[in-house]
DNA sequence: AGATGATCTTTACGCCGTCCAGATTCAGAT
DNA sequence: ATCTGAATCTGGACGGCGTAAAGATCATCT
């Protein structure tokens, strides 16, 4: 009779329908797009009435902050990983950039809910600024390795800052394709993603020799 | 009988519907917030049926249209006139991002809209690119005034690209209140404005000499 | 076995965007 | 001055939404 989870454990009626919801709301976020995303089509898609997800979540946007939070993991490791396979500081930071906006690309609908759940909050989500491997730290201690002036801790804040804004306002232009036809001209996306970020003298200095 | 439109003109049985509509819905994207806006809502506003703004608009969005087609002709004339308050071509570039980032503090809802409408379209608004006093051109003109390289035409829309972007990252963290703290510390916001834009090398390059 | 409390369903309310059938009002031809 | 046709607005309806409340179901503890 029970037919959604055949995995060992199921501890209650549904068998942990709380991370069920967060995969649904997922899988509809990637297939449906942001505007598909109602509560009550998530619980379709989990296959439980449209008021089961309130003994798991206080309302719709708890749910959001959840599945935000899984898309900051997500991007966390990817920084990791891009990260990991650079040896240079200077292309450290280009890879992080990079990493960052091609998350933003390829999860465009999942990029704008983990923004536009902590839209209505006073600042960022507390853990961007508290776990170490978190992107934004990823990126000070990057900065810092760079070291290249003596940085005092509110002038690190600010080269981070300024790179967090830099790659976030490149990543919305990428993810919603308002710059297209330039990315086509320059012959490929790389190129143009690191071209951007010459500009910006941030991320990708390379022009600076 | 009729005491909406006490201009003299007053073509139709309420008297340009459509500019009220447009009206209203401004009115409360600033006083209720971005959640509130329902064309129901709107057409309470206007004091009209919620049916009627069907005979102006083909269905929601294009009023959004509508709403976002004025924040961006706002914005084009905050630019230009920050930018005609500065002689040397370094202070125009700073002031226009100053500008840009300012427009988007007072009018958080406004330029979320603006954007929004973009999002499920190809491109930028069209008229962003093409007329002349767009906050784009503005940008680029600047740029081409500046000309410290010899710019070729990709080269050029790559720098105006690469500002936008920045521009756009920080007027989010800003409007969104997601730095606070550091613009505290920093003891001011022009101050957190100049400094980020510093380090990011495009519209404030103060430190270069 | 029976009680307890967590989990899920059913039902219901008000709001939403949108459509449709009429009523009203305006512009122009007669 | 009146008729006609089109533009504009109203009222009501439909399905979908977020959410609350009350009842049913089921695992666990005693």
């Amino acid at each position: 009779m029970r037919e959604a989870a055949t995995a060992d454990h199921r501890p209650y009626h549904h068998g942990d329908l709380r991370r069920a919801l967060i995969d649904a709301a997922r899988r509809l976020l990637e297939n449906e797009g942001p505007t598909a995303l109602s509560l009550r089509a998530v619980a379709r898609e989990a296959g439980v009435s449209p008021a089961a997800p309130y003994h798991h979540f206080k309302d719709k946007g708890e749910l959001l902050d959840a599945v935000a939070h899984e898309g900051w993991d997500l991007l966390n490791e990817l920084m990791t990983q891009a990260r990991a396979r650079q040896t240079s500081v200077r292309d450290k930071l280009t890879a992080l950039g990079v990493a960052y906006v091609k998350f933003a690309r390829d999860n465009p609908a999942l990029y704008r809910v983990m923004y536009d759940c902590s839209r209505d909050k006073e600042n960022l989500p507390e853990h961007l600024h508290a776990d170490n491997d978190s992107a934004y730290c990823q990126v000070r201690d990057t900065l810092v390795e760079a070291g290249a002036s003596p940085l005092n801790e509110t002038e690190l804040e600010l080269a981070t800052t300024a790179a967090w804004c830099a790659a976030h306002g490149l990543a919305e232009m990428v993810a919603f394709k308002q710059f297209d036809p330039l990315k086509v001209t320059m012959g490929g996306e790389e190129a143009f993603l690191r071209g951007v970020f010459e500009h910006m003298g941030i991320f990708g200095h390379a022009h600076r020799d």
